[in-house]
DNA sequence: TAGATTGTTAATCGATTAACAATC
DNA sequence: TAGATTGTTAATCGATTAACAATC
């Protein structure tokens, strides 16, 4: 495998691909074109096998893509073959909803532990998991091995939490904490922050209320 | 104001302003220079002043940029100065997490309903609110006005849910559910894909892996 | 006034789309 | 073989960065 950079822009289609190329199987299809498939997920063709052609040459002319082939080898690229040990970090109500997520293990993720400081959940049952006193984290992760983090505590102690967990070996975080976390160059931070999907929203509805209320109105070209 | 679109390349970046802003303005910071802003975010001074210039000339030559008011004004533009009334569909983990996430109203969002089909949670508290039956929607809709639906249903029903919300007067979506919506024009949708996240967190992870594994061994420019 | 820093134009870089020869 | 569709190169488009005159 060669050291060449992939796009960030091209990586990230990569889920949306595969999760076309699932409902395709579970349809019964067996080949696809980039035109056909094109249509269905709203791009161009000419992107879709641009996108792929950066893996490798997983279609041939005259007959297209091969749904099952091109599904398991984007699922191969994801690393979605592999088992991967996480934990949870904070055990709010979005950690205890993520803990009860049960499509995790389907994509190798395996959730084997859920810590947080607070006493009243200490001891709770989430999921299939019991809350553990975050004093036990350190010894946990090491004895464990554990690879990735999902951090789902208040932005204000993110960092130092990331630290300490880097420190002790985690290589990934899924951080749901409103913060940028800045960690040393090999380690792999998957940012989901909420708030800002939220103003995204709030932005793009005021636009809308805007150009709704000039209905009609003078619509200047300047 | 124009009907000049700005790119969403642009607006994605707007939040994470409003961000740091927040955060020099808390600092009791007063003025900012774009280069020192830079710093902070980790871009170019560059591409700040550009993106601002987008929605008009916030600074001055040879101050930079007033802290408190360019956090308003971007707080503006975001349209988080209004109000706009939001309701929960799908009172599943993930759906209870948010009614229960306490900075909606801070951002102008008045959660003021949740709905399940699911005669199990039916009647249940949530954060503030009592899980309604799904058969009520409609009629609070229309009723209280509602503008924005939080969906948090399953994959297969989100597109039946949305389609009948649109008729019904929302004008936009949080979508958490992992299905593109496609909607008439002038219907906004903002996707979580928690799912798509996790994959590139895998992703990256993988790479990060190979990367490692070849440490020492040949590195091939080819 | 001199120094700092913006707003904005021009240059560069990267990503997307179009086109088509290769080939199944 | 003829038709379809890829892989890939070239053209276009858009976004980012650099540079600098304007100006506080």
């Amino acid at each position: 495998m060669r050291a060449k950079e992939i796009s960030s822009a091209v990586t990230k289609r990569l889920p949306r691909y595969y999760r076309y190329l699932s409902e395709l199987k579970e349809q019964g299809a067996e080949r696809i074109s980039s035109k056909e498939l094109s249509e269905r997920m709203q791009v161009t063709a000419s992107q879709i096998r641009q996108d792929l052609n950066n893996f490798g040459g997983f279609g041939q002319q005259g007959y297209g893509y091969n749904v099952e082939h091109l599904y398991n080898e984007i699922g191969k690229i994801l690393g979605l073959n592999r088992t991967r040990k996480v934990i949870i970090v904070g055990a709010g109500h979005i950690g205890q909803a993520l803990a009860n997520y049960p499509d995790f293990e389907k994509r190798g993720f395996c959730i084997c532990g859920i810590f947080d400081v607070a006493k009243e959940v200490v001891g709770d049952k989430v999921g299939s998991l019991i809350v553990q006193d975050m004093s036990r984290m350190p010894e946990f992760v090491k004895k464990e091995k554990i690879q990735i983090a999902i951090l789902t505590v208040p932005k204000e102690e993110a960092a130092g939490i990331a630290k300490q967990l880097v420190d002790l070996g985690v290589e990934g975080f899924w951080n749901f904490a409103l913060v940028d976390l800045k960690l040393s160059e090999g380690v792999v931070v998957e940012n989901v922050h909420l708030e800002e999907s939220l103003m995204n929203l709030a932005y793009n509805i005021s636009r809308l209320d805007i150009v709704n209320s000039k209905l009609g109105v003078d619509y200047e070209e300047n």
